[in-house]
DNA sequence: ACCTTTATTGGTCGCACACCCAATAGCTGT
DNA sequence: ACAGCTATTGGGTGTGCGACCAATAAAGGT
């Protein structure tokens, strides 16, 4: 028994470029959204895909670049699962109440927090700067078109109306940290989800209770 | 000409704890708010002190400590600029129009992005998570305090009418970070101060543009 | 079958960080 | 004037990071 197996050289699995790189941007996405972007880094990347740091750097040589494509990747997937291209037929009322129910169900956290996450983070990234800037804006004018289309009555025009929203979540999102042991940010009879539906019936000219109804006539809630 | 002159020892400074503790705080509420939380470092603020790093790690034996201290202490001094305490004379309508004008007057914007940065980073650090929620309870309850006795017409009661604002304000502050030309994140005739100061009004119950002219009438805008 | 291309490895370098510890020197009370 | 306390220094350890590079091996074209 004196001979070891030998060292077991690691099976090189070469894959073609477009999926590696695919295959990186999903693992970076996962760990961004699990541990954080800051986490999201060549090694990191490496260790949960299996493969040499160094591989990750040939793909990214910047790594700032993977950090910014991992958010862009995560966003449009959010994206995809709040506003789904198949429910392009409802009513845009149906799909307004469905985006903000399913936005303020708590299962989203997550995504809030890689948002503030983001949000922060680009002070000092400008590639994740800029990938933050398309993903809001491509959020905000499918939001917009739909309060158009939906003939709401708003104060302001439907552009401020998404607006307005838009900010209100982004101040809901603020507190995905806020841990309830340490100090109980929010007395527990204000429930976040609600000022947001609140505010969304508010701006629009609905309602109060209008926006759970129609989610709930969808399926949801 | 061989001896150099004996290598300028540095004259060894001694302070009471107290006053020298206060300086390194004092000093990294200024890191802070210039170039962030993740900056806050036993080097970083030791060299803004001219002192050695081990300086601050006898006093801070736990960095994180120190950033949170740093975060409370900035968030403190925000608090006392934008509703002093010398202004507890003028009607509650009045501290509140002063309030919300000087947050959304663009001056605050280093501030915004300390809380974002807090708010982000406090996912990671407990004891900046807990500073966090302190400094948000003690702000709530002043301006829930106000609203209650101002006995403005809420839809919902003066707590919730807070956090309406509060979550509004939050929010604006997640665009801090957001450059104008990294895609234009806004199209420039939406301005953000402004939607603050249309929620807070609509919150209390006030007519547009009360805030603003008592904020003027006060002096400030 | 060989040859070119390049995906992938393995390793190095320099940097910044928190944390720890022994030696030193300024201050205070006696 | 002296002694004790401790604020302060100087240096060392270990970690994780991005960037860089030469060597290797898998795939594809001819």
């Amino acid at each position: 028994m004196t001979s070891r197996p030998p060292a077991e050289r690691p099976k090189r699995i070469r894959k073609p470029p477009q999926e590696r790189r695919l295959e990186i941007v999903r693992t970076a996405a996962h760990i961004a959204l699990a541990f954080g972007l800051e986490l999201v880094t060549l090694r990191r990347v490496a260790d949960e895909l299996g493969v040499r740091p160094g591989l990750i750097g040939h793909y990214f040589p910047a790594a700032d670049d993977l950090v910014a494509e991992a958010f862009a990747y995560a966003a449009a997937q959010e994206r995809a699962a709040l506003l789904p291209e198949d429910e392009k037929t409802l009513a845009p009322v149906d799909r307004i109440a469905l985006f903000v129910v399913r936005l303020t169900g708590g299962e989203h956290i997550d995504l809030s927090r890689l948002w503030l996450n983001a949000r922060h983070l680009s002070r000092f990234k400008q590639p994740l700067r800029r990938a933050v800037a398309e993903q809001e804006t491509v959020t905000r004018t499918a939001l917009t078109g739909l309060i158009e289309e939906g003939g709401f009555t708003t104060a302001a025009g439907p552009l401020r109306a998404a607006v307005h929203l838009l900010v209100a979540i982004d101040g809901m999102g603020s507190y995905a940290n806020t841990d309830a042991e340490d100090g109980a940010a929010l007395p527990e009879d204000v429930e976040l989800g609600e000022l947001i539906i609140e505010t969304a019936e508010l701006q629009l000219g609905l309602e109060p209770g209008t926006l759970r109804e129609r989610a709930r006539a969808n399926g949801v809630g």
